[in-house]
DNA sequence: GTGATATTGTGATTATATTCACTACTATCA
DNA sequence: TGATAGTAGTGAATATAATCACAATATCAC
């Protein structure tokens, strides 16, 4: 049998995920060319601002469509909206935070959810001395909850910065309400659920990377 | 023409930078394997733990060498040890943290540095009020002590969690006493310093991703 | 207007990453 | 001991990503 899903991804078109990733790039300095009052950028200089080849971000940005003029380059304003509209932060979406230790109280205090649209409407714990109580203004849930919570906020992101123990069960049950988008702190690997997307964000990883190349210069 | 870059990496197998970040999530998994008492694993297994193709796992080590046993499969214990040894955490390396806010705060209490090998020695700030205090255990100096502090306890490693003016400024200011390698939490873009690396954490980019594929769904 | 210039978007090419598929082998057990 | 089942390591094939290089064309100076 053939699922809605393979039906749909048959028909739209294959879009790399290099790509999506380095969209965001593009996109913080368009807006700090934009606040510089910048009003058109060649290819060459912005993929030069962001270290990448020219080629690449022509490629990049062609993969969604033709935005830019011949000799005058791209509207930085009009670009930024292009891929906010493209990645889907045009409108607001609800996330929620699970699990407030020094990571999560970390997060809740980042700028750069609201910045991009991202709203973190809710806050779960199992510490029963923080349920109930409001952090930065969002409340904070325990685990009863979450199903109502959830549905009523409209969540379409968790964001897992939890315990390990669990976490599987965690992103099940969360799935089963339909969040379909994880981000993942946890030093844990963590199976994505059908239809369901989990990006890791690994410090330690990152960390062994530079580890490794660092040793390789000496 | 043949440049001496060239010629340089000619003779250095040249090893793909996503095997290098595999090593890691392998590690991890084999490290929860040998505390669950395992000694040995077969490719398939350790593979479909972490969510790869056991052809991937097998070709990732064998950019390293040859570690396992024909019908016995990859001793754990082993397995881990050589992994570190490969990554350079088999020694303990010192890291300093720039910027002490509310992400700073969070990664000084982030276990993962120590268990990695890891030592964060010094914190920098530029707020008076935190400098010459000790935050966990890690005394906090200012930038007027950057070039000493940072020879006197080796650092290796930067971890940028600083405001973003002026940032690559310090990258480079940081460079220049031999620190090759740069976390990056800062949402703006660094040049790496000549034969450094710039490894960037860019959680709006994460959540842009995850957006951009959840609303392709729909 | 018009020619000179410079830039985008893209087909063709190259480089890199992943998977396939098989060989050589080793532990196991009859 | 010898046959068997099943695995690691790897050359070959495929898939994906990045780069090259150029045709088409918009802008601008005059």
């Amino acid at each position: 049998m053939r699922t809605e899903r393979d039906k749909r991804e048959q028909k739209m078109k294959p879009v790399s995920l290099h790509t999506v990733e380095r969209l965001s790039v593009y996109r913080r300095m368009l807006e700090e060319l934009s606040h510089e009052g910048v009003e058109y950028v060649h290819s060459h200089q912005l993929a030069s601002l962001v270290g990448v080849t020219a080629a690449q971000l022509r490629r990049d940005l062609a993969t969604f469509g033709s935005f830019g003029s011949i000799a005058r380059g791209y509207n930085v304003r009009e670009m930024d909206r292009t891929i906010g509209r493209i990645v889907g932060t045009d409108v607001t979406q609800a996330v929620a935070l699970f699990g407030l230790g020094d990571l999560g109280r970390a997060l809740l205090s980042y700028r750069g959810f609201e910045e991009r649209g991202f709203n973190v409407a809710a806050i779960f714990e199992t510490d029963p001395d923080k349920v109930g109580h409001v952090f930065n203004g969002r409340r904070c849930y325990g685990l009863d909850d979450l199903e109502t919570v959830i549905r009523h906020h409209d969540i379409r992101i968790a964001i897992l910065a939890s315990r390990a123990e669990g976490l599987q069960e965690l992103v099940d049950r969360v799935a089963a309400v339909g969040v379909r988008a994880f981000l993942n702190f946890v030093p844990k690997r963590v199976n994505a659920p059908a239809d369901g997307f989990v990006e890791n964000i690994d410090i330690s990883a990152k960390l062994e990377k530079l580890s490794f190349l660092s040793r390789r210069l000496d």
